[in-house]
DNA sequence: ACCTGAACACCGTTCAAGT
DNA sequence: ACCTGAACACCGTTCAAGT
């Protein structure tokens, strides 16, 4: 039937979108493309790196905006925008954070951050640590959401009560103080 | 033979400590104590019981020192020793980030995270956001580190040249400077 | 109180062989 | 270039039955 690798990862994204990284098994997403499981393994050496390519697909579209806007207003768009994009399907964050070894797109975003946090004066390695907080913040918070959003749509929980775009936003805020503080010491 | 639950538990523990994650399946587990793997549901209702149990296991010794200590390097402590209880286990990160649901010990680290930015005079909300910075830099570092070991452990990647008791360091004085700035605002 | 035995419905991966 | 067929070595979980 000849499908190529975008056939496959496109398949997989349905899978993920419809079902959760838990039913995302390469056996399933050879079933919806009526192949045998082993056929997968020509067009990706294994299941990890089907993962990776995946994520670099769901952060493909984190982009930094107009390099006009205030250094820090930017990094808290990237963060904004880098959790939409992981909100957008299911299971997005801990599908990114299994995909990380070798993630293009990841490196691309921690690049970004970085670059705006170097736009407000910071040290290499002081915008270095805003992107290591602000990476595991959203990362891990949105991972915490889906998981629990998956456990609901299962009825093995009840509702958290938890109010998380709220977590994650007072959260950001308390980073982005302290980058301004660091952004502050060197104008002095 | 008669195995109680703490039984289960510890021999769990020593799979994670000699073999990761990975290697911990209830089959294991069974096999190591010279039963049947469904003997192991007369103990745990399911894995994500066990795991949530050990998880807690983990944690147990991450407690707050002298209430005396200064708030803000109270918070440095029991970040670093979190982080301390989850490198001394393989995946230790991993485990204690798939048991969260329904943990003890997660809990209560989160009050003792609360309590301290509380006692610098933070609003309970400011406190919150502390408490949740702090909470995914620790796990979310950890994870990347202990995920990376296991992988140059397997020879499945190459030494990253990464320090990152470096970006914890650099993370965390971050995240209290915000605080900081949040507990000036305060008392001024 | 604790376990066996047997089964069910799955996994990821390899590899020779086919077209 | 892309896939089949068959196999290997695994999973978590359930449940009637045993002691």
């Amino acid at each position: 039937m000849a499908n190529s690798r975008d056939d496959v990862l496109s398949t997989a994204l349905g899978i993920l979108r419809r079902y959760g990284l838990a039913d995302l098994s390469m056996r399933r997403v050879a079933a919806e493309l009526d192949v045998q499981p082993s056929a997968l393994y020509w067009h990706f050496a294994n299941k990890q790196a089907l993962l990776t390519a995946l994520a670099d697909l769901v952060l493909a579209g984190v982009t930094p905006r107009s390099s006009r806007t205030r250094w820090d207003r930017q990094l808290e768009r990237l963060a904004g925008d880098l959790r939409a994009a992981l909100l957008a399907v299911t299971d997005g964050a801990e599908l990114v954070s299994a995909g990380q070894a070798g993630g293009l797109s990841t490196a691309a975003i921690g690049g970004y951050l970085v670059e705006a946090a170097r736009r407000g004066g910071l040290s290499e390695r002081d915008a270095g640590a805003v992107r290591t907080a602000i990476w595991q913040l959203v990362i891990g918070l949105t991972i915490e959401q889906q998981t629990r959003a998956q456990m609901e749509r299962l009825g093995a929980a009840g509702p958290s009560g938890r109010d998380f775009d709220r977590e994650f936003a007072d959260g950001l805020a308390l980073v982005l103080d302290g980058a301004r503080h660091r952004a502050q010491l060197r104008t002095d």
